[in-house]
DNA sequence: GGCGTCATCGCAAACGTTTACGAAGGCTTG
DNA sequence: CAAGCCTTCGTAAACGTTTGCGATGACGCC
């Protein structure tokens, strides 16, 4: 409601004034500042956003692109919640707000971003569920728009990253399992070319080869990374019979324990699991899978911190490149036992 | 990058007519119509956001208030996820924006609210995990912009809601264990006020009332809604010995399940389940219990039409105030059985 | 006392768009 | 043919904010 000039003509000053003070701009009496602050409250001044916007030519917002429809739903949904809100959280400590911008899988993602970023909406984008091919990514280092994925990729070109550690879970799951003396090691990989899965395969090969283990190709598995896709793994498995099977899907191993207890295999005696990420709902599963753990309120945070050093002027350039790997916890479970 | 003064200086005509031409607005001619529009595309202009929201005063940009923090979490991410996605699929089709305002629950809502109605930052305001009393509402209905929850409250004012007929999933869930010969059938409840807990509770009292069931407080329980909770909610039905319960909570069913397996009850059999809401998550339980389904995106498509409705001038007012209950179909699973 | 410096503030021009208003010209109609 | 209307378009003023520039004193110093 309250107008700049409302209060400047509340306090009898000029519109400038007001706005240096509320702004923190150097040149204004403390006295003055006091008097602005103090009446800003009163009337519950708050500036416009577009307003601002238009004459910085900045919208102080982030975009944080989600990608709907088909194939989004790796991550269950509770991930995405608690990393917007610690990322939220931490913008607006900055003075920042946080837009979700869903693009749906529908949508061609170059027009989807060329719009976006023609509109001015926000000052720079976050890009999640990165390919290993990107076409987003592409599209963005073509623009002036800042940008940070959160997943690695193998797009050309220079721009900041922050992904967890799918290589390091893979190499440490296969290492748990052969510690407990196994050999035939399945893995089962999303049906996609999400970024995940190609760095979870690299870490399980790394350290098949590393424990002198021959890889068995009929032990890779592909299934869409839903409870479905785990229900028709658990047949798979049975038909193949590996002693120990690795997952990087919550979703799937939820439906892989309903598969196997159809094909009457009794997960860890049977057949010893190794899933991430560990969530409540995997918890309650029985016997309670091993899984990895990682501070996703920490992912939120780091994002904030880097797609801000990418606005920021007086960070230098090279500093604001992040590329950050995020490591996992490794949480034992009941589901790991010995081969029999 | 490119002006609407670029176009006009291209087109060698002025800038009126070509915001004129862009906007679908009369009094000009079609020939320049067409001549602009296709140098938009070909210079690649888009309207800049915060000159059109500055000049018309309205950000044609919807908020999506989501309470993060502790209670938040009585929905499962995925619900969000679905609705979100049909929503802002709804609205990029009316030329709206979406604006996910995750508003944690440590903050004040009146004061985050404030500064939001404030800055002018959206067009229109959905809240959701709407409160018996709300305070969100009671402001809202104080300030002049338009809302609407989803969810009932009863906070005083005439403003429009959508809401899931958790009465009426309650009535039907007594009356299937009814007709299976239930006497005992307890409740489970959230431990907040949530009005989801409220209505659900009517109808269940409701129900066992029509059924000339009398209804025993020790058959009542409050738990959080969470995996945790429905894992102590098995151990205090392993006491109280009911035939059947009734929950309104996805997370609390798997965590039942956990804890009614540690005591030693089989679902089905040894006591009846039926909860909702129907997800891939629950349908992967074993014996699969009996829920409610829902169509999300028809509710996505819902809050879009009628928020829509809120903000276009034509439409009268009372027919502007939406109050849409929408029901749930009931899906029979294996985990009703008859009582003992 | 004159001069330079500094702190403080007002003035006014932007930022990009929309839109009320008026002007010009073509057309119809009496 | 004049009057009036309609179509089409240009002009310019907003929308609310920020900020470069200049003005006004106050103060210190030679």
């Amino acid at each position: 409601m309250a107008d700049i000039r409302d209060l400047a003509l509340h306090l009898n000053i000029s519109t400038g004034t007001v706005s240096r003070a509320l702004n923190n701009r150097p040149g204004v009496n403390a006295a003055t500042r006091a008097r602005v602050l103090e009446a800003a409250i009163e009337l519950g001044y708050v500036a416009n956003q577009s307003g601002r916007s238009l004459r910085r030519g900045a919208t102080n917002t982030i975009g944080f692109l989600i990608e709907t429809g088909s194939a989004a739903n790796q991550e269950s949904g509770d991930f995405f919640f608690i990393l917007l809100d610690a990322l939220h959280l931490y913008l607006a400590g900055k003075g920042f707000d946080l837009m979700i911008l869903p693009c749906h899988s529908a949508d061609d993602p170059a027009e989807f971003l060329g719009r976006l970023v023609a509109r001015g909406l926000v000052d720079a984008v976050v890009i999640t569920a990165t390919r290993r091919h990107d076409r987003r990514i592409e599209m963005l280092t073509r623009s002036t728009l800042p940008f940070l994925t959160l997943g690695r990729s193998e797009t050309p070109g220079a721009y900041p990253w922050i992904d967890m550690d799918f290589d390091g879970v893979a190499r440490r799951s296969v290492a748990e399992l052969v510690a407990q003396g196994h050999r035939r090691i399945a893995l089962a990989l999303p049906d996609n070319d999400v970024m995940l899965g190609y760095h979870y395969r690299r870490g399980y090969e790394a350290a098949m080869a590393d424990a002198g283990l021959t890889l068995d190709p009929a032990l890779i598995f592909r299934n869409p990374t839903s409870e479905a896709g785990g229900f028709a793994l658990g047949r798979q498995l049975a038909q193949a019979r590996p002693s120990a099977v690795m997952l990087c899907s919550e979703a799937t191993t939820v439906g892989l324990y309903a598969g196997l207890q159809r094909e009457g295999i009794t997960p860890g005696p049977d057949l010893s699991i190794v899933t991430f990420r560990e969530n409540p709902q995997l918890r309650f599963l029985s016997p309670a899978p091993a899984t990895f753990r990682v501070d996703i309120s920490a992912i939120g945070r780091l994002i904030g911190e880097n797609v801000i050093a990418l606005l920021s002027p007086d960070t230098r350039p090279e500093a604001a490149r992040a590329e950050i790997l995020v490591p996992l916890d490794y949480l034992p479970g009941a589901s790991i036992c010995p081969p029999r």
